[in-house]
DNA sequence: AATATATATTAAGAAAATATTAAGAAAAAG
DNA sequence: CTTTTTCTTAATATTTTCTTAATATATATT
């Protein structure tokens, strides 16, 4: 799960950072809304918490406009709240505030529950990863490009997915090994990995001009959005 | 409960998008008529809420156009209503009529109120799922192939209205075992499933060209509306 | 810059895993 | 007791995975 963090106050976003890294979440953290606009194009974000008062562009304003074109869940960040700001921001479309100074549990309880309501709203509705011209929907644990069906065996889907889901991660051959296969690692085990991104390479249709998958020399493996 | 909402003006779809999904709804938004028509095909949709004011096809032929084939409830949408137009509407299929600007309490309500109405005049009829030329009654525990009817053991009818209610998701072999059989999954049970989905596919008669239920290779099965 | 070393790519075939099919035994239902 | 349903087994077919080895490329060392 991939969670943006927008606060101008580095302490602040540094703390929030490390309670949802502590619980295994994947976390984008800037400390403007300009920035918070561009990661969001890059990124698929699945929830984001914005702090109100920001200079420039105010969490108000960055909500907003997050909320012209994506649904997932915006938890507001504040130091204290009056009603009107209250029903001010979820006419514009938060779905969740939390008021500082916050107890972390309490930050994690509101996260998880908006994480598990959007989940629930979408239920119909497969989660799709787009990489490129590629998607992904692990679902329906189908790979398509430009629509078309692409064929991958069990262990091509798990490698490509999980490349895909920690998109801009390096996956070092060791950690991919070990998810996957849940074995522990050895030495010929990076052979077998080779062989497998080899094969889903070819099958994905990767081209000098196109790549897909990155190899990270000495260390593994990366899928840029 | 899925409720569609239709409106051309962003921001009024956005918004009671927003207030439905706060009260734990799931919504198809679109912001036009042709959109809307593709989704009711798609999806079984509970209630909508129709805009009419659109350009194109506005919400009096749209409401036309799915009372020919659905009756679930339908509301109209409009910024303010002359008597003539609401007798139309209602003539037309319409159940109900909000006025902008609404209340998002009144919106609810009227949602809430068409829903149950329409649950209590649906209780005698049973939920159907289509998927291509079958039919599946988990009622009537009946599945019907052209209108003919197709004898399935329980257990077979077991498995495939479980791949058919969840439609477009794998279920992989385990989940479907311990789903049906309630007891922890064994190696050897794959075989027993494995024997379950040929006799399945026998009897809805499948063929290479139209096939029901999809072998997810490694993982499990699959129904593609 | 040349060489050595480590790491990565590629290809092919053997081995392993998984799926299909069929038939009959066991269990449950009528 | 008969019929229907479910499960087991086994033979076969298919697909996937892994191993190996030859080749290529990148990095470090001199």
């Amino acid at each position: 799960m991939n969670i943006l963090v927008v606060d101008d106050e580095i302490e602040i976003a540094d703390l929030v950072e490390l309670y949802l890294k502590n619980e295994g979440y994947n976390v984008y953290k800037t400390y403007n809304s300009e920035q918070a606009l561009k990661i969001i194009n890059q990124r698929n974000i699945d929830l984001a918490i914005l702090d109100i008062m920001m200079p420039n562009i105010d969490g108000f304003t960055l909500c907003q406009k997050i909320r012209q074109k994506h649904k997932f869940p915006i938890i507001m960040l504040t130091a204290k709240i009056s009603d009107a700001d209250k029903i001010k921001g979820l006419n514009i479309g938060a779905d969740d505030y939390i008021t500082k100074p916050f107890m972390p549990l309490e930050l994690l309880a509101r996260v998880k529950a908006q994480l598990r309501r959007y989940k629930n709203y979408n239920q119909n509705q497969n989660k799709i990863i787009a990489i490129k011209d590629l998607t992904i929907d692990k679902d329906k644990h189908e790979c398509l490009k430009n629509g078309k069906k692409i064929n991958l065996t069990p262990t091509e889907f798990s490698i490509f997915s999980l490349l895909a889901e920690s998109e801009n991660k390096v996956i070092t051959t060791k950690q991919l090994f070990e998810k996957i296969w849940q074995e522990p690692y050895y030495p010929s085990s990076s052979a077998t990995i080779m062989v497998h991104i080899r094969h889903l390479r070819e099958k994905l249709g990767e081209t000098p001009k196109q790549k897909y998958i990155e190899t990270i020399w000495g260390v593994g493996y990366k899928i840029e959005k």
